[in-house]
RNA sequence: GCACCUAUAGCUCAGUCGGAUAGAGCAACGGACUUCUAAUCCGUGUGCCGGGGGUUCGAAUCCUCCUAGGUGCGCCA
């Protein structure tokens, strides 16, 4: 594709402006309105090197500018030059590059390979799987994607908490109160309550906490009986998961949790003894990181057991020596940033080069009108709750506005969800914000509904004008306001998705084909394509489907179905 | 107490590297379907960009102080 950006910086170069490639690209931006130009100059910066006024400097430069094949014209406001780019040569690059690398445009080579590893999701077992792990799973699952067109060679690890005292608790108070065939019915719902059952036990009698802590040993020792219990446990946990997994079509490469690494941190912990960075303190073993304006980071506890900061770190440095990473992402709640702050730098004072490659992700918290997620207080949605009523809005929806439509079942969960995957991308992930039934089941303005059913409108279109992919086009002929602005948009796209992966931010994407969506919908409401004269339907048909590739591949980036009907 | 994050229209939020007139959606009201899918489109208006100070030709954006809210701060993860 043209970069027309950089055909702007070659024609100010080829003028004595004095300044080199950097200076100009710096200078470079994007006008306010369309009809100041596509790019524009600003000259205020000149004005002490040329001694004049930056009004003056614009009109001169601007005078000697050239545009070329590449810009109708160049124009000069006050102390910009504004460049107005050739409109037909902007459709035909965007629309033949679409043309020719189809559901790929967008994607580079700038990962060459390297290994990106993306941890998310990653839910405690034998715990519901609510709203709270909505926005790792889906913003990781769309971070993954995003690595993957890139060039990157990702994989997703769901880093499962199944590992630490807890599950002593839940061995002991399997074993005083438990029924198989009744977990078996129900299997996390009947977990957590005798979690919950043996926590309020526990408030009464003191002994039961050592009775915890015995099994969690002997699950450590590898006591025959505690295994099975907790291979059991981990094995119908991941069977619930992975329901709410398939209805968000979200693979995994590895389950390897807490517990794969438990027995990787004596080493680690040896590690760090002979570089020195251990130090005793009340009776536990920490790093200080009081010269980095941290808090000390805590390996192990004054009974000799390990914490997380331990198991991440012993993670890190597996995942390094197994993979190789480049980049090693964690899209874990902003909660844990000094948690990660600490583990990070301990890996750096460790030695290690890449410590660095090792990235925090973080995003906002969920809570509900009612205050903060709490499962034990039954203030909780299960996220299989909240997909299902979607998929069951959508189909309600549906019966009334496209009775006729085949697979309707199908359709309405990849609508149904694709709503819920999209509301959670479409801000910075920074945001926090309270869980409403009403806005996660409205599907009207700026949603994914609205992206999906703008691709169906265009396919359908594209069927019923029975468009040819190597039909001629003249690009000239798309010269319509809403047909260039709409052309404006496919062509950032790429931009975007660079701007996505640079910043972890699926809602940059999400943004984007919001503003590609709209622009079709202008443009199918004032261009009629169907009942357009022959070149000129062929082009419009060549627009159409340029969108609906476009739309496509971005809603894919985000985890979500494109359906041709809705 | 200390650290990090957030603060923009009634609500939910965008806002590119500091640049021209700060933008969307929702909600409200009015209009457009015998015409390519009305989950659509068009129109109507709303701002102490949390507050003070500073840097700059120019600040929602950078610095600083303050306010409010959130999160975290050694034996949970």
């Amino acid at each position: 594709m043209i970069d027309f950006k950089k055909e702007v910086v070659n024609s100010i170069l080829e003028i004595d402006s004095g300044l080199d490639k950097e200076e100009i690209e710096s200078l470079i931006e994007i006008p306010p309105s369309y009809n100041m130009g596509d790019y524009a100059f600003a000259c205020f910066r000149l004005a002490k090197t040329f001694r004049k006024a930056p009004n003056l400097i614009a009109e001169e430069l601007a005078n000697k500018l050239d545009g070329g094949d590449y810009f109708e014209k160049i124009e000069n406001v006050g102390p910009y030059i504004n460049f107005f780019i050739n409109k037909t040569k902007l459709a035909e690059t965007v629309i033949d590059n679409i043309k020719t690398k189809g559901e790929k445009f967008g994607s580079t080579n700038i990962g060459q390979g390297r290994k990106a590893l993306v941890e998310f999701s990653s839910p405690n077992i034998a715990k519901p799987f609510h709203i709270g792990h909505i926005r790792s799973t889906v913003i990781g699952n769309s971070l993954f994607k995003i690595f993957k067109f890139q060039g990157f060679d990702t994989l997703a690890l769901n880093h499962l908490g199944d590992y630490g005292t807890q599950f002593g608790m839940l061995i002991a108070a399997y074993k005083k109160w438990g029924d198989m065939k009744v977990i078996e019915a129900d299997p996390i719902n009947e977990l957590l309550k005798l979690y919950v059952k043996f926590n309020e036990e526990a408030e009464k009698d003191e002994s039961l906490r050592d009775e915890a802590r015995y099994w969690f040993k002997e699950l450590e020792e590898k006591n025959e009986e505690a295994l099975e219990l907790w291979q059991w446990i981990r094995d119908v946990s991941l069977k619930e998961f992975n329901k709410v997994y398939d209805l968000l079509n979200i693979k995994f490469d590895s389950y390897a949790g807490e517990s794969f690494y438990s027995d990787k941190m004596p080493k680690v912990i040896e590690e760090m003894e002979d570089k020195g960075l251990l130090q005793e303190s009340k009776g536990a073993l920490i790093i200080d990181l009081e010269e980095y304006d941290m808090p000390p980071a805590l390996i192990k506890k004054s009974d000799g057991s390990t914490l997380y900061t331990t198991r991440d770190i012993a993670a890190a440095i597996y995942r390094k020596e197994q993979y190789d990473f480049y980049k090693n992402i964690y899209v874990v709640g902003s909660q844990q940033n000094l948690h990660f702050r600490q583990w990070i730098k301990v890996i750096d004072l460790m030695g290690y080069d890449w410590a660095y490659d090792c990235v925090h992700v973080p995003f906002g918290m969920v809570s509900l009108e009612d205050g903060t997620l709490s499962t034990r207080r039954g203030r909780v949605v299960f996220l299989e709750d909240v997909l299902k009523k979607a998929i069951a809005s959508t189909l309600k929806i549906m019966e009334e506005r496209n009775p006729n439509l085949e697979n309707k079942e199908e359709v309405a969960k990849e609508v149904g969800i694709g709503a819920i995957i999209f509301q959670e991308l479409f801000n910075n992930r920074i945001k926090d914000y309270i869980f409403s039934w009403e806005k996660t089941l409205s599907f009207e303005g700026e949603t994914g509904p609205y992206v999906q059913y703008t691709h169906a409108r265009a396919s359908s279109l594209l069927e019923k004008g029975n468009f040819k992919l190597d039909n001629e086009v003249d690009y000239g002929l798309l010269n319509d306001e809403d047909e260039i602005n709409l052309i404006r948009f496919l062509y950032k796209f790429p931009d975007a998705v660079l701007d996505a992966l640079n910043k972890y931010e699926p809602s940059i994407i999400a943004r984007h084909i919001i503003e590609i969506t709209k622009a079709f919908n202008k443009f199918y409401n004032s261009c009629p394509v169907l009942s357009a004269e022959g070149n000129l339907k062929n082009a419009r048909l060549m627009l159409v489907y340029s969108t609906k590739t476009v739309l496509k591949v971005g809603l894919g980036l985000l985890g979500m179905k494109a359906p041709d009907r809705m």
